[in-house]
DNA sequence: AAATTATTTTAGGCTCACCTAAAATAATTA
DNA sequence: TAATTATTTTAGGTGAGCCTAAAATAATTT
């Protein structure tokens, strides 16, 4: 195992260049990290290059970075570790899933291997988190799946909820106030063409959600 | 509540004066909070003159500090989440008595109330830690008990372990050697005059241990 | 292509939590 | 009590991770 003990703001950094890059596959702006992170550029690129020179990342000068085989390897355990304290805090505490995302990030940091396994164990190999989104196991694997979203489903099709990309509290609320969670079944009724919203049944209710949310919400065509 | 945020830093600190102040009842040395720490000496009084300018603790040149009603409170809440995280460790994910300690240094930090009173609920509100100690509730109350140790037995009484003083791990091989841990039952066969070993039955093998081994292995008397 | 705008980097500063070396004070021993 | 030793504090310095202001580079408009 690679052990390079990482501080927490390096973790942070790693995971946040991993996620806008993809998986790996595009580069990332200086801009992009310092929007996310909610840091200044100047102090984005400082820890460009630390990480640049512990490998972790690749960088050209002016020309965005790349993470690296060892970074994505890294970024994967920092994201396994915050996926399966979400299932915990959800499953075992009976948080709201919307209150489990901000204690995750702290305690994804913790950094015992032993730990995150045990952790693994008691809960039962879980494969995706309360937002529906996959969790590696320690080698890093884990089941991509390209999810599509409401929009993308035709009138009449049916979809089960699995995956809600917007993690603020208000799209929680909204959720909550129309019903809607992992594993929840929607009918397309009616797409708007005007300006792309969809009108959904929800335990035989309907409603319209506007473009935008339906872009947020992945499901799984049935 | 007291809602001062402090950094991983300063909580460590202040559980150290707190632990070395033996409930705040005494003044705390540079030195020792240096040696506790692994900190040196000048650095130390940095951090006494910084908790003193917040009123966690009071502190006069030269004279040693003491903490102070609003400092104790949080040294418990610290301590309280210190030793919930060992339950979990140990009860929950099955890790071995010796191992928790070092976990639980970490989890302690993180700094959600609502995480902490989960997990009390989750675990069934336990009272004690895997060494034994008694774990605060929300308020900082708990069972104070001033436990004897086996040297403090007579020859004829029995005893059963309620906490173990010391936590290295060579500590923890012995115990395991000797097949004790928290709810063994001992029985005092002699005590020796020369330098204080205790001759012990457990599980119907004696043993002679150490004075110090001895003092360090706390009981209830039965 | 030149000018303008946006992005990224450099330069220099700040705070936190540490350090060493030296000075101040307290405690101990002769 | 004076000298010695131990403890604590001050003074000045370091790296991590942030900042602002200005310079360098890239991208977009005109």
């Amino acid at each position: 195992m690679s052990n390079i003990k990482l501080s927490q703001t390096e973790e942070n950094y790693l995971k946040s260049i991993f996620h806008l890059s993809e998986f790996g596959s595009k580069k990332v702006s200086t801009n992009s990290i310092s929007k996310i992170l909610n840091i200044e550029p100047a102090s984005v690129t400082d820890m460009i290059k630390k990480l640049s020179r512990k490998k972790l990342i690749y960088h050209e000068k002016y020309k965005g970075a790349s993470i690296s085989k060892v970074g994505i390897k890294i970024a994967l355990q920092i994201i396994r570790r915050h996926r399966l304290w979400e299932v915990f805090l959800h499953d075992k505490l009976k948080f709201k899933w919307d209150q489990i995302h901000e204690i995750a990030e702290e305690l994804e940091h913790v950094s015992s291997d032993k730990l995150i396994d045990s952790l693994d164990k008691f809960l039962k190999y879980p494969k995706i988190d309360p937002h529906g989104d996959p969790i590696p196991n320690k080698l890093g694997e884990f089941n991509f799946i390209d999810k599509i979203s409401i929009s993308d489903l035709k009138i009449d099709e049916i979809g089960i909820v699995s995956r809600i990309i917007n993690e603020d509290e208000e799209f929680f609320n909204l959720l909550n106030k129309l019903n809607i969670e992992i594993g929840t079944e929607i009918k397309i009724i009616d797409k708007i063409d005007y300006d792309g919203s969809v009108e959904i049944k929800i335990n035989s209710k309907s409603v319209i959600i506007s473009k935008n949310i339906a872009e947020n919400i992945k499901i799984t065509k049935i």
